[in-house]
DNA sequence: AACGGTATCAACCGCTCGATG
DNA sequence: GCATCGAGCGGTTGATACCGT
Protein backbone atom coordinates (compact mmCIF):
# COMPACT_ATOMS: atom_id res chain seq x y z
CA UNK A 1 0.00 0.00 0.00
CA UNK A 2 1.28 3.34 -0.81
CA UNK A 3 1.44 6.58 1.53
CA UNK A 4 -1.22 8.54 1.58
CA UNK A 5 -1.04 11.84 -0.53
CA UNK A 6 -0.87 14.75 1.04
CA UNK A 7 -3.99 16.35 0.18
CA UNK A 8 -6.48 15.85 -2.13
CA UNK A 9 -5.50 16.13 -5.64
CA UNK A 10 -8.96 16.86 -7.23
CA UNK A 11 -9.71 19.38 -5.12
CA UNK A 12 -6.44 21.35 -5.14
CA UNK A 13 -5.67 23.52 -8.12
CA UNK A 14 -2.09 22.87 -9.61
CA UNK A 15 0.15 24.53 -11.92
CA UNK A 16 1.47 28.08 -12.27
CA UNK A 17 0.20 30.54 -9.77
CA UNK A 18 -1.65 33.68 -10.43
CA UNK A 19 -0.88 37.18 -8.90
CA UNK A 20 -4.11 36.88 -6.64
CA UNK A 21 -3.12 33.39 -5.30
CA UNK A 22 0.60 35.00 -4.69
CA UNK A 23 -0.55 37.92 -2.84
CA UNK A 24 -3.20 35.87 -0.73
CA UNK A 25 -0.04 34.00 0.14
CA UNK A 26 2.24 36.32 0.68
CA UNK A 27 -0.39 38.18 3.41
CA UNK A 28 -1.62 35.25 4.99
CA UNK A 29 2.42 34.57 5.63
CA UNK A 30 3.71 38.07 6.49
CA UNK A 31 0.24 38.69 8.97
CA UNK A 32 -0.10 34.80 10.69
CA UNK A 33 3.35 32.92 9.79
CA UNK A 34 2.89 29.59 8.55
CA UNK A 35 2.49 28.22 12.31
CA UNK A 36 4.72 25.57 11.46
CA UNK A 37 1.87 23.74 9.89
CA UNK A 38 2.27 23.99 5.63
CA UNK A 39 -0.71 21.15 5.24
CA UNK A 40 -3.41 23.61 7.11
CA UNK A 41 -1.93 26.69 5.69
CA UNK A 42 -3.73 26.68 2.21
CA UNK A 43 -7.52 26.08 4.35
CA UNK A 44 -6.56 29.13 6.63
CA UNK A 45 -4.79 31.56 3.85
CA UNK A 46 -7.92 30.61 1.53
CA UNK A 47 -6.27 28.82 -1.36
CA UNK A 48 -7.01 26.12 -3.33
CA UNK A 49 -3.40 24.85 -2.70
CA UNK A 50 -1.55 21.90 -1.72
CA UNK A 51 0.24 22.75 1.13
CA UNK A 52 3.40 21.70 -0.26
CA UNK A 53 2.51 23.74 -3.14
CA UNK A 54 2.31 27.04 -1.05
CA UNK A 55 5.61 26.21 0.90
CA UNK A 56 7.44 25.50 -2.25
CA UNK A 57 5.61 28.81 -3.50
CA UNK A 58 7.07 30.90 -0.94
CA UNK A 59 10.09 29.40 0.05
CA UNK A 60 11.21 29.68 -3.95
CA UNK A 61 9.80 33.00 -4.98
CA UNK A 62 7.87 34.85 -2.58
CA UNK A 63 9.92 35.01 0.50
CA UNK A 64 11.52 38.38 1.09
CA UNK A 65 15.21 38.70 -0.22
CA UNK A 66 15.22 36.24 -2.56
CA UNK A 67 17.49 37.22 -5.63
CA UNK A 68 16.95 35.41 -9.41
CA UNK A 69 18.97 35.50 -12.37
CA UNK A 70 22.49 37.06 -13.07
CA UNK A 71 24.41 34.94 -10.86
CA UNK A 72 28.09 37.12 -9.95
CA UNK A 73 31.53 35.05 -10.64
CA UNK A 74 31.57 34.79 -7.05
CA UNK A 75 28.64 32.77 -6.67
CA UNK A 76 30.12 30.74 -9.48
CA UNK A 77 32.77 30.17 -7.54
CA UNK A 78 31.50 29.41 -4.36
CA UNK A 79 28.72 26.84 -6.06
CA UNK A 80 31.77 25.12 -8.42
CA UNK A 81 33.84 24.64 -5.13
CA UNK A 82 31.00 23.80 -2.90
CA UNK A 83 29.64 21.52 -5.39
CA UNK A 84 33.04 19.92 -6.30
CA UNK A 85 33.46 19.17 -2.58
CA UNK A 86 29.82 17.92 -2.02
CA UNK A 87 28.05 17.40 -4.95
CA UNK A 88 24.34 18.47 -5.59
CA UNK A 89 23.49 19.14 -1.99
CA UNK A 90 21.26 22.01 -3.51
CA UNK A 91 19.98 23.31 0.26
CA UNK A 92 23.51 23.10 1.83
CA UNK A 93 25.07 25.21 -0.91
CA UNK A 94 21.79 27.24 -0.73
CA UNK A 95 22.58 27.98 2.36
CA UNK A 96 25.81 29.66 2.13
CA UNK A 97 24.70 32.04 -1.05
CA UNK A 98 22.12 34.72 0.59
CA UNK A 99 19.23 35.48 -1.06
CA UNK A 100 19.55 32.22 -3.59
CA UNK A 101 16.98 28.73 -3.55
CA UNK A 102 17.93 25.42 -3.66
CA UNK A 103 15.78 25.24 -6.68
CA UNK A 104 17.83 28.42 -8.29
CA UNK A 105 20.92 26.83 -7.45
CA UNK A 106 20.07 23.52 -8.85
CA UNK A 107 18.26 25.08 -12.34
CA UNK A 108 20.94 27.53 -12.74
CA UNK A 109 23.93 24.63 -12.51
CA UNK A 110 21.44 22.13 -14.44
CA UNK A 111 21.07 24.81 -17.36
CA UNK A 112 23.92 26.87 -17.52
CA UNK A 113 26.79 26.74 -15.01
CA UNK A 114 27.51 22.56 -15.84
CA UNK A 115 27.66 24.07 -19.68
CA UNK A 116 29.43 26.46 -18.87
CA UNK A 117 32.54 24.46 -17.06
CA UNK A 118 32.13 21.25 -19.81
CA UNK A 119 34.58 21.60 -22.55
CA UNK A 120 34.50 17.83 -22.12
CA UNK A 121 35.79 14.94 -25.05
CA UNK A 122 33.89 11.71 -23.98
CA UNK A 123 36.03 8.89 -25.46
CA UNK A 124 35.28 7.18 -28.59
CA UNK A 125 36.53 4.17 -27.08
CA UNK A 126 37.84 2.50 -23.67
CA UNK A 127 40.72 3.07 -22.58
CA UNK A 128 41.74 6.31 -24.30
CA UNK A 129 43.47 8.94 -22.63
CA UNK A 130 40.70 12.40 -22.34
CA UNK A 131 41.87 15.20 -23.35
CA UNK A 132 40.51 18.25 -21.26
CA UNK A 133 42.93 20.42 -19.29
CA UNK A 134 44.41 22.46 -21.92
CA UNK A 135 40.89 24.04 -22.61
CA UNK A 136 39.82 24.92 -19.07
CA UNK A 137 42.77 26.44 -17.09
CA UNK A 138 44.52 29.16 -19.28
CA UNK A 139 48.79 27.46 -20.50
CA UNK A 140 51.15 27.40 -19.40
CA UNK A 141 51.42 25.79 -16.86
CA UNK A 142 53.98 24.06 -14.73
CA UNK A 143 54.71 21.03 -16.56
CA UNK A 144 54.87 19.72 -13.16
CA UNK A 145 50.87 20.56 -12.27
CA UNK A 146 49.98 19.75 -15.72
CA UNK A 147 50.98 15.90 -15.18
CA UNK A 148 49.61 15.63 -11.99
CA UNK A 149 46.40 16.26 -13.57
CA UNK A 150 47.17 14.19 -16.83
CA UNK A 151 47.46 11.56 -15.08
CA UNK A 152 44.47 11.38 -13.38
CA UNK A 153 42.79 10.62 -16.56
CA UNK A 154 43.89 6.94 -17.37
CA UNK A 155 40.56 6.27 -17.80
CA UNK A 156 40.08 2.25 -17.47
CA UNK A 157 36.37 1.44 -17.33
CA UNK A 158 36.74 -2.63 -17.76
CA UNK A 159 39.06 -2.27 -14.12
CA UNK A 160 37.34 -5.55 -12.37
CA UNK A 161 35.84 -4.69 -9.14
CA UNK A 162 37.29 -6.86 -7.18
CA UNK A 163 40.14 -5.72 -4.79
CA UNK A 164 41.25 -3.26 -2.75
CA UNK A 165 39.40 0.00 -3.12
CA UNK A 166 42.13 2.59 -4.08
CA UNK A 167 41.37 6.32 -2.69
CA UNK A 168 42.63 8.76 -5.74
CA UNK A 169 44.46 11.90 -4.89
CA UNK A 170 43.32 13.54 -7.77
CA UNK A 171 41.45 16.55 -6.19
CA UNK A 172 38.25 14.46 -7.11
CA UNK A 173 35.44 13.83 -4.65
CA UNK A 174 34.94 10.11 -5.01
CA UNK A 175 36.50 9.60 -8.30
CA UNK A 176 35.94 5.93 -7.93
CA UNK A 177 37.05 4.33 -11.26
CA UNK A 178 37.87 0.85 -9.27
CA UNK A 179 34.88 0.47 -7.29
CA UNK A 180 32.70 1.56 -10.22
CA UNK A 181 33.02 1.63 -13.72
CA UNK A 182 29.89 2.53 -14.61
CA UNK A 183 30.38 5.07 -17.31
CA UNK A 184 27.81 7.98 -16.07
CA UNK A 185 29.45 8.13 -12.87
CA UNK A 186 32.29 8.57 -14.21
CA UNK A 187 31.49 11.68 -16.24
CA UNK A 188 30.09 12.48 -12.98
CA UNK A 189 33.57 12.42 -11.71
CA UNK A 190 35.05 14.05 -14.34
CA UNK A 191 32.84 17.00 -13.84
CA UNK A 192 33.22 17.87 -10.37
CA UNK A 193 37.07 17.23 -11.15
CA UNK A 194 36.61 19.99 -13.61
CA UNK A 195 34.76 22.09 -11.50
CA UNK A 196 37.33 22.16 -9.33
CA UNK A 197 40.02 23.09 -11.62
CA UNK A 198 38.30 26.01 -12.97
CA UNK A 199 38.55 27.45 -9.96
CA UNK A 200 42.03 26.87 -8.79
CA UNK A 201 44.68 29.03 -9.44
CA UNK A 202 48.75 28.66 -9.51
CA UNK A 203 50.41 30.71 -6.69
CA UNK A 204 54.37 29.91 -6.09
CA UNK A 205 54.22 26.40 -7.75
CA UNK A 206 51.28 26.02 -5.23
CA UNK A 207 48.21 24.94 -6.52
CA UNK A 208 45.32 27.14 -4.70
CA UNK A 209 41.51 25.65 -4.57
CA UNK A 210 38.58 28.35 -3.75
CA UNK A 211 38.67 31.95 -2.82
CA UNK A 212 39.64 34.77 -4.91
CA UNK A 213 42.66 34.56 -6.52
CA UNK A 214 44.55 37.27 -4.68
CA UNK A 215 43.94 35.14 -1.39
CA UNK A 216 47.27 35.94 0.64
CA UNK A 217 49.20 32.16 1.21
CA UNK A 218 48.88 30.98 4.92
CA UNK A 219 50.29 28.67 6.97
CA UNK A 220 48.76 25.29 7.46
CA UNK A 221 48.23 26.59 11.73
CA UNK A 222 45.46 28.91 10.46
CA UNK A 223 43.14 26.90 9.07
CA UNK A 224 42.35 28.81 5.86
CA UNK A 225 45.07 27.46 3.78
CA UNK A 226 43.46 26.05 0.90
CA UNK A 227 47.01 25.09 -0.71
CA UNK A 228 48.09 21.92 -1.88
CA UNK A 229 51.48 22.07 -0.94
CA UNK A 230 53.03 18.68 -1.87
CA UNK A 231 51.40 19.25 -5.70
CA UNK A 232 55.01 20.48 -6.65
CA UNK A 233 56.41 17.72 -5.61
CA UNK A 234 54.68 15.37 -7.99
CA UNK A 235 56.89 13.87 -11.25
CA UNK A 236 55.74 13.31 -14.26
CA UNK A 237 56.25 9.49 -13.54
CA UNK A 238 54.16 9.36 -10.34
CA UNK A 239 51.13 7.34 -10.52
CA UNK A 240 48.68 9.80 -9.04
CA UNK A 241 45.76 8.15 -10.18
CA UNK A 242 46.30 5.00 -7.60
CA UNK A 243 47.85 7.23 -4.77
CA UNK A 244 51.44 5.98 -5.62
CA UNK A 245 53.60 7.68 -3.74
CA UNK A 246 57.01 6.27 -4.49
CA UNK A 247 58.22 9.16 -5.74
CA UNK A 248 58.11 10.83 -2.79
CA UNK A 249 61.22 10.78 -0.33
CA UNK A 250 60.87 8.72 2.78
CA UNK A 251 61.82 10.83 5.14
CA UNK A 252 59.10 13.64 4.21
CA UNK A 253 56.37 14.75 6.80
CA UNK A 254 53.01 15.33 5.65
CA UNK A 255 51.32 17.75 7.95
CA UNK A 256 47.81 16.99 8.44
CA UNK A 257 45.51 19.51 10.06
CA UNK A 258 42.97 17.42 11.89
CA UNK A 259 39.50 19.28 10.90
CA UNK A 260 35.89 18.27 11.23
CA UNK A 261 33.04 16.37 9.03
CA UNK A 262 30.10 18.36 10.52
CA UNK A 263 28.46 18.66 7.23
CA UNK A 264 25.77 20.63 8.82
CA UNK A 265 28.01 23.87 10.16
CA UNK A 266 29.03 26.78 7.41
CA UNK A 267 31.31 26.20 4.61
CA UNK A 268 33.49 28.33 6.12
CA UNK A 269 33.58 26.54 9.82
CA UNK A 270 34.82 23.14 8.07
CA UNK A 271 37.97 25.02 6.14
CA UNK A 272 39.34 25.66 10.23
CA UNK A 273 41.26 22.73 10.83
CA UNK A 274 41.10 22.16 15.03
CA UNK A 275 45.06 21.12 15.36
CA UNK A 276 47.31 19.20 13.31
CA UNK A 277 49.06 15.72 13.48
CA UNK A 278 52.43 15.33 11.65
CA UNK A 279 52.51 11.69 9.68
CA UNK A 280 55.16 10.50 7.93
CA UNK A 281 55.17 9.00 4.25
CA UNK A 282 54.69 5.36 5.20
CA UNK A 283 51.73 6.51 7.52
CA UNK A 284 50.08 8.42 4.79
CA UNK A 285 50.56 5.39 2.52
CA UNK A 286 48.95 2.60 4.69
CA UNK A 287 46.25 5.15 5.70
CA UNK A 288 45.34 5.66 2.26
CA UNK A 289 45.93 1.94 1.21
CA UNK A 290 44.01 0.67 4.13
CA UNK A 291 40.62 0.64 2.01
CA UNK A 292 38.68 2.10 4.61
CA UNK A 293 36.98 3.90 2.41
CA UNK A 294 39.64 6.33 2.39
CA UNK A 295 39.11 9.25 -0.31
CA UNK A 296 40.75 12.24 -1.18
CA UNK A 297 39.22 15.73 -2.42
CA UNK A 298 40.54 19.19 -3.23
CA UNK A 299 42.75 19.40 -0.26
CA UNK A 300 40.79 17.30 2.14
CA UNK A 301 42.27 13.81 2.45
CA UNK A 302 39.76 11.49 4.02
CA UNK A 303 40.51 8.51 6.13
CA UNK A 304 39.86 6.28 9.37
CA UNK A 305 42.76 7.15 12.13
CA UNK A 306 41.62 5.31 15.03
CA UNK A 307 44.84 4.86 16.48
CA UNK A 308 46.11 8.44 16.46
CA UNK A 309 42.41 10.92 17.02
CA UNK A 310 40.36 7.75 18.36
CA UNK A 311 37.63 8.75 15.41
CA UNK A 312 36.48 7.37 12.58
CA UNK A 313 36.13 8.90 9.44
CA UNK A 314 37.46 12.29 10.56
CA UNK A 315 39.41 14.38 7.69
CA UNK A 316 42.12 15.96 7.39
CA UNK A 317 43.97 19.00 5.73
CA UNK A 318 46.74 18.08 3.57
CA UNK A 319 48.62 21.35 4.53
CA UNK A 320 52.43 22.36 3.76
CA UNK A 321 55.54 21.27 5.91
CA UNK A 322 57.63 24.03 4.75
C1' DA B 1 5.28 33.47 -41.16
C1' DA B 2 5.61 28.76 -39.83
C1' DC B 3 7.83 25.15 -37.89
C1' DG B 4 10.85 22.31 -35.08
C1' DG B 5 14.41 22.03 -31.78
C1' DT B 6 16.41 23.77 -27.57
C1' DA B 7 16.71 26.29 -23.21
C1' DT B 8 14.73 27.86 -19.14
C1' DC B 9 12.61 27.57 -14.80
C1' DA B 10 8.47 27.07 -11.89
C1' DA B 11 6.20 23.41 -10.12
C1' DC B 12 5.48 18.71 -9.08
C1' DC B 13 6.71 14.00 -7.39
C1' DG B 14 8.29 10.73 -4.43
C1' DC B 15 11.48 9.74 -1.13
C1' DT B 16 13.98 10.31 3.46
C1' DC B 17 14.30 11.90 7.98
C1' DG B 18 13.04 13.51 12.38
C1' DA B 19 9.38 14.38 15.64
C1' DT B 20 5.65 12.64 18.03
C1' DG B 21 2.42 9.58 20.22
C1' DG C 1 10.27 -0.36 19.13
C1' DC C 2 6.82 0.90 15.97
C1' DA C 3 3.57 3.60 13.13
C1' DT C 4 2.27 7.87 11.47
C1' DC C 5 2.83 12.42 9.99
C1' DG C 6 4.75 16.69 8.09
C1' DA C 7 8.85 19.13 6.53
C1' DG C 8 12.42 19.18 3.59
C1' DC C 9 15.07 17.58 -0.12
C1' DG C 10 16.76 16.33 -4.86
C1' DG C 11 15.30 14.66 -9.31
C1' DT C 12 12.17 15.28 -12.93
C1' DT C 13 8.54 17.25 -15.73
C1' DG C 14 5.98 20.34 -18.51
C1' DA C 15 4.77 24.87 -20.20
C1' DT C 16 6.54 28.30 -22.76
C1' DA C 17 10.00 31.46 -24.40
C1' DC C 18 13.55 31.67 -27.56
C1' DC C 19 16.20 30.72 -31.65
C1' DG C 20 17.55 29.02 -36.14
C1' DT C 21 16.05 27.48 -40.58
Amino acid sequence: MGRAPCCDKANVKRGPWSPEEDAKLKEFIEKSGTGGNWITLPQKAGLKRCGKSCRLRWLNYLRPNIKHGDFTDDEDRAICSLYANIGSRWSIIAAQLPGRTDNDIKNYWNTKLKKKLMGLNIPSSNNQRLPFFPSLITPPQPQTISNLFRDTYNYTPNRSLTGQQNSMCNNNINFSLVTNNQYSDYLQSQERLVNSLKYCTLRDNLLMFGGSTDQASCSSSDGSCSQMSYAKEIKKEDQIGNCNFSNYEETQKFILDYGNNNISSTWADQQKPNHQLQYDLDEVKQLIGSGNGSSCNNNCLFFNDENKTGERGMYYYLGSDN
